[in-house]
DNA sequence: GTCTATAGATGGATAGAC
DNA sequence: GTCTATCCATCTATAGAC
């Protein structure tokens, strides 16, 4: 099976690019990323797309066919990315991997830099209003979630994946919580 | 204490408005709530919040000081308002109440219909970019349901009002990822 | 591939007639 | 209080120079 990290940058539909071009397009993805979890989809131009990533919109289209393409892609780069590595083996590491993921994840500063932070709480509600091909990306990197979660949790099969999504449902219902309510009121909502 | 539904339109900052004045303001407040909730705050525009109630723009400022005025009152008059009733006596009745509402809350029903239903899955992400104002009241209504909702569940006072968090905290997921993925790929992440 | 410049549409908000 | 009309800023996306 082929790693996230690699399938960020090599699609079977994308074309070839030179090192520079693939730069570029990373930095924009990277920093856009960035500036659209923070103002929302429709809070962030695409002027200042570019602008955060040190290019104008030129550039930008010359990268991504629009705006939309854009969520798209961060979404397939960014979703669940890093939180959930595949190379711990053992149930017990397992489980303590996945704890000490959930303490990182519901914390303060989570919380205080969404720019930084996880894509799910900032853009799943704009996925929601977005065309069918990012809610059908978003679909994917949800259930690869899933499933290297339902991996860690116990009970049949059916129960692991329904208490994987559950726990899925919580991360993000606490951290959207915890951005909306003001200052530090949430301290008897994190972890 | 003042019920949810009367505070809604009798507030002590607010000026003495006839019958049909108070009509108008209304209309608005849950038309232009509904598409607030279906279109996201910066997906809906002031001229379209107004032509959802049959009126325009000029009505529109006669009602509320800016767009992000409708959305601090929408959030105070409808965040929670319909889930939960203080007027049900006895721990069991009130637990099977719980218990219904979860069920209505957590269904295919409420993800197909933002318009029609809970404030948070579709407006938290933007009062978290919203003024210190908008988050308070979010906060104040918020706290209310808490309240409400610890009040059924079971442990001690500090455990049972962190369960309360969860339970909000899922829902408010659970939704907001039922709405993003295609169609009813959801089946096993609702109730 | 990236820039500047701009087209064309829409955004929030105000002014003045009624 | 509500309308029409409008100002001005910003938006998405494109065109053409380099």
């Amino acid at each position: 099976m082929i790693s996230t990290s690699t399938i960020v940058f090599v699609r079977s539909n994308m074309k070839q690019m030179s090192q520079k071009t693939l730069k570029t397009r990373t930095a924009i993805l990277e920093a856009a990323g960035k500036k659209l979890k923070k103002d929302g989809f429709d809070g962030a131009g695409v002027d200042g797309l570019a602008a955060a990533a040190g290019v104008t919109s030129g550039a930008f289209y010359a990268h991504f066919s629009n705006k939309e393409d854009l969520l798209k892609e961060v979404i397939d780069a960014y979703l669940g990315a890093p939180y959930v590595r595949r190379d711990i083996e053992g149930q017990e590491a397992k489980e303590k991997q996945l704890k000490e993921f959930l303490k990182t994840y519901l914390s303060l500063d989570h919380c205080s830099s969404p720019e930084e932070g996880c894509v799910m709480p900032t853009l799943s509600a704009d996925v929601s209003r977005a065309s069918m091909g990012v809610r059908k990306v978003y679909q994917e990197r949800m259930l690869n979630l899933v499933e290297k979660i339902s991996m860690v949790v116990h009970g049949s099969p059916a129960k692991k994946r329904k208490q994987a999504w559950s726990v899925l449902a919580m991360m993000i219902g606490a951290v959207t919580i915890g951005r909306a309510l003001p200052e530090s009121a949430d301290s008897e909502l994190l972890m």
